[in-house]
Formats: C-alpha cells, sequence, structure tokens
DNA sequence: TTGTATGCGTTATCAT
DNA sequence: ATGATAACGCATACAA
C-alpha cells in the first residue's frame, strides 16, 4: 500500500479511503491512486483490512449435510447474494453427531464471522445459547425459529394441500411416510408436516389411523421400507403421502417392485419438486429452495449492515404440482 | 491474549507457543497457561493470527454449479478433511460465463488463500495462467489436468466399460446421449466419454454411426431431448449410453413417455451411480464422488504442508452396476 | 479533501 | 524454556 501511495503522492490514508469506495475523496487523486494500484497490480490484503476494522466480512453458513439436495440448493442460493455482497461463505457441514457436538462445543465460529446461517438446524436450547454468545446476527432456513431471523415455508400447509388433492381424488384412507431425527436434526420439519397431515385428515373429514403413519430414516431408501411396511399390511391404503420427495422416490420404486402400480394400486405425493420428480412422474408440493438460500443471504446482508434489528420471519410461497403418480381412487366414480 | 498471560504468570509469547502446542514449553506453565485460557474462555483471534504467520488457512474452492450432485458431493468430501486439518473452505460457484469471468479477471482469491481446489473446472490457458499468479498449490478433481495435482477417474474407460456391458448383451446398434459445453467447463469430460464411446464401438467391432451421438446441454430434460432425437429416427438404436446418471434418467423417461419399454425397445446405461440410480433401476458405471473430495482435501493439505512438490495424479477406480435398465437385445438369443 | 499517528491481536526474531 | 519487541498490512480518529 505504501507503493502505491508513493506512486500516486498521497498518503496510505487516501489509497485505503479510495480503495475502499469512500466519498471523501477527490476525483483527481481517486484516479492516480486506482492508476498507481492497477499498475502495481495491488489488492488490499483482507486479512490486514479485517483485522484493522474488526469486521471479518465473513458469514460461517452450517448445514446437517451438505451433499444433500435441499442443503446444496440453500447453499448455492445463499453463495451468490453473500459473493454479491462481498462476504466470504465459510461451510461447515455436521454430518454426525460428534462433529455437530464437537461444533458447538469449541465454538469455531468464534472471533471468526460476521454473521452465521443456519440450514435446516433445529438446535437444542444450550446449541442456541452458544451459537448466541458469538454475538452476532442468525439467520435460520427451513425451519421456525424464535429470537432470530428466519426464512421458511408453511411445513404444515404443504402438507395439507398434499392430502386435501389425494382426498379431493376420493382417497379415504391415506398413508404417510415420516422421518424419525437422524441425530435430532431436522425434527421441527418432521414433526409440522405429521401435524399438517393429521389436518388434512381432519379438514376433508377422513378417520385418523395411526398405524397408516410409518417413521424411517431420511432418503431413498427408507421411502422403500416405508412403503413396503404401508403395503404389505392386510388393509393397505390408497395413497401415501411422503415427508419429502426422496422419501417417495423409494416408495414409488418399493411399490412398482412389490408389482403394484403407481397410481393405480396407490397414489404417491412427495414434498419438494426435486430435479428429478419430472422424470419420476411425481406429484408434489413445491418449494423454492434456491430462492430460500437468496432469501436469506438477503436477510444475512441486512443484518450485518444493520445488527440488532427486529427478528423477520419470511415464509415463502408454494405449490402443487400435479404429475401422474396420483389418480383417482380405484373402483370410485370422482 | 494480554489477559491470559497475566493469570498465568507469563508472557504473551508463551501464550501464544502453547495455544499453538509448539513443544518448547515446559508442562507446568503449559498447564497454567491453558486454564487461564479456559477460564477467560479466549479464543486467538484467526485473523490476527493468520497476518501475523503470513498464511491464510484458507483454501479457495471453485466450482461450476454449487447445487449439482456432483459438485456438492465433491465438496462435501473435501470439507471434511480440510475442516480436519484446521482449514476454511472459501466456496466459490462460477455459475454463468459473466461470474467465471469475473472472476478470472479480478482474482477475489488473491492474498486470501493458501491453496485452490477446482472441481471440474477445465480451464482455459489465460485462466490457469491467472489462476498460477496466485502462488499457491492448485489440485484439480473431475478432469486430467497438467501442471497441477488431481484426482479423478478414467473417463474414456467408463464408457468403454457401458459400451462393452451393451455390445455383450448383443446389441449392435448403440447411441450416445453427449453434451455440449455449458459455456466450455466440463468439455475434456465430455470429450473423453466420447473417446470411450468410439473406443468400445472399436473394441467390440461396431461400426461407428456418427449420427447416433446426440449433444444436448446437461441435466434431465437434455437426456429427454436425446432421447426422443434417437428414437423418432427411421432406425433407432437399440440401446443408448448417456454420459452421467442424470442424462439417463431423462432419457428413460423419454422412452417411456414415447412408449417404448426400457429395457424391452431399448436399453440405457448411465455414468455415476447416482443417489437416484438405484430407484430408477438404471444400469450404470460407479464413480466414488464424495471419496474425490476426500482424496482432493487430502491432496490440498499435503500441498500446503509442503508446496513445491511433484504435481501427483489420482485415478479413482470405477464399477459396472448392473440394473434394470439394460437387457439382451430384443429378437437375439445371446 | 488529505495527512499523521495509533491500534488491530497475533507471530516471530532475538535475546536471555 | 521464557521474555521483550518488532513486524504483519491495513483502518481510523484526529488534526490540518
Amino acid at each position: 500500500m505504501e507503493d502505491v501511495a508513493r506512486r500516486a503522492g498521497v498518503s496510505t490514508a487516501t489509497v485505503s479511503r479510495t480503495l475502499r469506495g469512500l466519498p471523501n475523496v477527490s476525483a483527481d487523486t481517486r484516479g492516480r491512486v486506482l492508476a498507481a494500484a492497477a499498475e502495481l497490480s495491488y489488492v488490499v490484503s483482507p486479512i490486514a483490512s479485517r483485522l484493522a476494522s474488526r469486521r471479518t466480512h465473513t458469514v460461517g453458513v452450517v448445514v446437517p449435510h451438505a451433499a444433500r439436495w435441499y442443503f446444496s440448493k440453500v447453499v448455492a442460493g445463499a453463495e451468490e447474494v453473500l459473493r454479491e455482497a462481498g462476504l466470504d461463505l465459510l461451510l461447515y457441514s455436521l454430518g454426525d453427531l460428534s462433529a455437530r457436538t464437537r461444533f458447538f462445543d469449541q465454538l469455531p465460529l468464534r472471533r471468526r464471522v460476521d454473521a452465521v446461517l443456519t440450514v435446516a438446524m433445529p438446535l437444542t436450547e444450550p446449541e442456541y445459547e452458544a451459537v448466541h454468545t458469538l454475538g452476532v446476527p442468525v439467520v435460520a432456513t427451513g425451519l421456525r425459529a424464535t429470537g432470530t431471523h428466519c426464512v421458511r415455508i408453511d411445513d404444515t400447509g404443504v402438507m395439507l394441500t398434499a392430502v386435501e388433492h389425494l382426498a379431493g381424488l376420493g382417497h379415504r384412507r391415506i398413508g404417510m411416510i415420516s422421518t424419525y431425527a437422524d441425530q435430532s436434526m431436522w425434527l421441527p420439519v418432521a414433526h409440522e408436516r405429521r401435524a399438517g397431515y393429521l389436518a388434512g385428515l381432519a379438514v376433508t373429514g377422513l378417520p385418523v389411523e395411526p398405524d397408516l403413519v410409518v417413521s424411517v430414516p431420511f432418503g431413498v431408501s427408507g421411502g422403500e421400507r416405508a412403503m413396503r411396511r404401508l403395503m404389505e399390511r392386510p388393509d393397505p391404503p390408497s395413497a401415501v403421502v411422503a415427508e419429502s420427495d426422496e422419501l417417495a422416490f423409494g416408495a414409488v420404486a418399493a411399490a412398482r417392485r412389490m408389482g403394484l402400480a403407481v397410481p393405480g394400486d396407490v397414489s404417491v405425493v412427495g414434498i419438494d419438486d426435486h430435479d428429478l420428480s419430472d422424470v419420476m412422474d411425481l406429484t408434489t408440493v413445491r418449494q423454492e429452495v434456491v430462492e430460500q438460500g437468496v432469501q436469506a443471504g438477503r436477510m444475512i446482508v441486512r443484518a450485518v449492515q444493520h445488527p440488532g434489528e427486529e427478528p423477520r420471519e419470511l415464509v415463502l410461497p408454494t405449490s402443487l404440482v400435479v404429475r401422474g403418480s396420483t389418480a383417482p381412487v380405484a373402483g370410485s366414480s370422482p
């Protein structure tokens, strides 16, 4: 920086001001400084800059599984706007329980980030407090949050929509594929969607049959297992809603492997509108996942610039996408 | 840090040494320092540490599309080992061409990273040089690289395997679904896989029919388009290989939507063993994508510790996974 | 608008 | 093994 200052005939302070785009620099000197910097192909050291300014210009993004569809989409959406805003994105993937406890124990984010974005990470009370000791704004996506900003969808609503769709097709016995917490992550969403399922039954006047709700680990193979369990019953349901499309994929595959026709013998609905839902011809309730990341990124940017603002909540819309995995119930005249 | 030093009755230098685990600290003082640090819940400022040590402890990971299956897997694999090694992972997703040119123009990684990991990013000559002006080690995954470390698979080999599998089933007219460069990314892989296809034909003594190779944009819908083009011909092939599973998914869906049976009327083989290939019952050639990220991460760690080493190349194994999308050619007695 | 001088919180060098 | 002290490369309060 001294070199640039000398070459431009100014002080390092002016160089600093110029390079940061501060207003109080005359157009003339600004030009000389920029020219000098360009000639020397100089760029400020972000590290030194951060030390001096006491701001990290970094946001910590913590996800349960960086490689999963939902999370990678959200991260990609957030990355775009954070990058745009000049914020570095520090990725933490808390795959297993040990990684998670270590993370909240040691808090590697201390003195390291200006904000935190949690992607579909329900926090326990101690975890929540640990994050808040960081003293930086927090934005959560994928679930309802109290005390922090959040962007999410109506998780009970999507399931209600799915059930109403099936009921509208004449289905009166509807199963649900749910997940149990893999390591206490994801819990609230599973809970809300189950609530939405029950709400759907209530609204459409269908009886609740507890045995028609099966819980499995998240993933395609979980969906397969669940579907087998449901359809091997003496009185299988004529339709099934799945907590997510990936579960639904497994469900459809399992049904077909059992020799059942989808949607002939059993209709299936998912949630997400996964990239592959179209080729799987899966009826689903669409959510805009990348958009969630984008909006969360914007919230982060705002929060970094105006910390201490009231926590805001953004609920993004969803929409039913009817495809070929659902049909009127067999033997009915809809 | 001064507080800790005072509390432990030592100098800040000793605190620094202790906290970094340097050997030249007596067990006694070490204990006192650690205790003091714990009591004050003190952690070193990574930023100050980096400024003083002149090492960023950060690696830049640059990918074309953070949200796509392949890339998110590699990133997740790399994240794990980088985190373990105490290296921050700075993610850059170069979605479109403008983002890409800006990236290589301005080189936001300057003075910011100790190493760079490029994930399936074929670099033009100027881009290659731009990256090397960073003066840090570079590791590439997903493609053959010269002058840098790299971890990849045998891209011609996988396609050769796919073709040999089909030829072994009696297929004599095999189409290929290829991609054209979306913005010059991904080019070499497409090229090598096409070469593998041709090699497969040669090895099995099949004639080359240029019209049986169709190029489409990457993605499920690209696969659909390609399959329609192939099967609408007066003399459609009896089998099709796709450059990747996602293309193959689209191909299978398109064939079925045209009323064709898979594998009855046309067999389909993909490359990847995508998470959903099992439910799609897709025969494919499996590659270990997360493992590629892990290995790349290890290479990065080594490169950061011992810069200037000879570029190493790691070629990971692949394996044919036979599922239900391939069958002996109709009308043959295999 | 511009310059001076101090501080940011460490690491590293050189003594001891 | 430990301590004093000078970098590290900037931002910023203050003065001009």
